[in-house]
DNA sequence: GTCTATAATTCGATAGAC
DNA sequence: GTCTATCGAATTATAGAC
């Protein structure tokens, strides 16, 4: 985190860094965390190996630092209750779509304890709030948001992972018409 | 296949192989393919790490020998179009719950070929023949199945292999009685 | 900072005695 | 059928020259 040297002069080093890891997130991302290798990774970044391991100590420590980013939330919280639903799907997709980072997580997360629990924390600090301020009871925010992150999960499990071709075929505004009123509901609808 | 030896009498190796069989399920399911060590089977199963490679060839084999079961369907397309989304998420949850099979396909198709087509066979086969039956439109019968796949597939992920808390808590009427009107909706409502 | 060389494991798979 | 022994390959990680 401390940085010795003066803002304008960026260490070579920083080139490097960043091309470590966004291979490595392509990498766990395309292979998940056991077959995306140190050397796969190093030679997608054009280094040695060795230079992965200088910078980021450990396999582990790499992965933590590719997945560390964080991702930007607009915020959702002063869009109309009747919004929120179609606001939080598209939300996700362009999430999903323009990072390879939470493709990466799920793919590890699935097999990797410390994925799993960085892919809760994402959707819990993304969701909650949203759900704290549309749910009618308050004491169903938790259980709310968690049927959101069910479905939302679900269309990123099948069409970006397992790549189910009808749900990868589905044109995107499609999934959000479908999704949209499911996500409304589980948020806003009286307890069934 | 072929059994040249009389029906009354089992051969001793089927004790075994079951042994194996029901081994490997459960470290697939829990551990991922990668993870999932044939020595570690093994001794699961209370036998040398040979045997398994003597009678399955390779890990691979062992994989697709642990998931070849077929997965008993009841009739639901005879059912009342209005029950067919209470009936499938019901279905769904028993399935994942009485067997590992389905867990440990999901954990290994998040990262091998194999696990994903046969998972997205399972659902193919479970869900298209449901669908037909209630769909108004034949054309948009894949689309359909596959928005099911979605929700019923995001809940298993979260509530038994990421295991989100507040899935995990989700009491199984509480889960049915959230999701079954989404089931409903992307069976029977007309395109949104 | 960069690279070579290699240590130390671990795994899938094989050969062969009994 | 069962087990011992081991091969060959791949991996993470380290030590040290330049």
């Amino acid at each position: 985190m401390p940085d010795s040297k003066p803002p304008g002069s960026p260490r070579r080093s920083d080139t490097t860094r960043t091309a470590i890891l966004d291979a490595a997130r392509e990498r766990f991302a395309a292979d998940g965390y056991e077959r995306a290798t140190i050397r796969a990774i190093a030679r997608d970044a054009s280094i040695d190996p060795s230079m992965v391991m200088r910078y980021y100590g450990s396999k582990e420590g790499l992965f933590a630092a590719a997945v560390a980013v964080d991702l930007k939330l607009p915020d959702l919280t002063a869009l109309p209750r009747e919004e929120i639903g179609r606001a939080l799907v598209t939300h996700f997709l362009d999430m999903w779509e323009e990072n390879e980072v939470l493709t990466a997580l799920l793919r590890v997360g699935v097999t990797n304890e410390a994925g799993a629990e960085r892919m809760q924390g994402i959707f819990r600090d993304q969701l909650l709030p949203v759900a704290r301020t549309v749910c009618p009871d308050p004491e169903q925010v938790p259980a709310r948001a968690a049927l959101c992150s069910t479905q939302l999960l679900g269309l990123a499990l099948t069409r970006y992972v397992l790549r189910f071709p009808p749900v990868v075929t589905l044109p995107r505004e499609e999934a959000v018409a479908w999704l949209a009123p499911t996500v409304q509901r589980y948020l806003t609808a009286p307890h069934p």
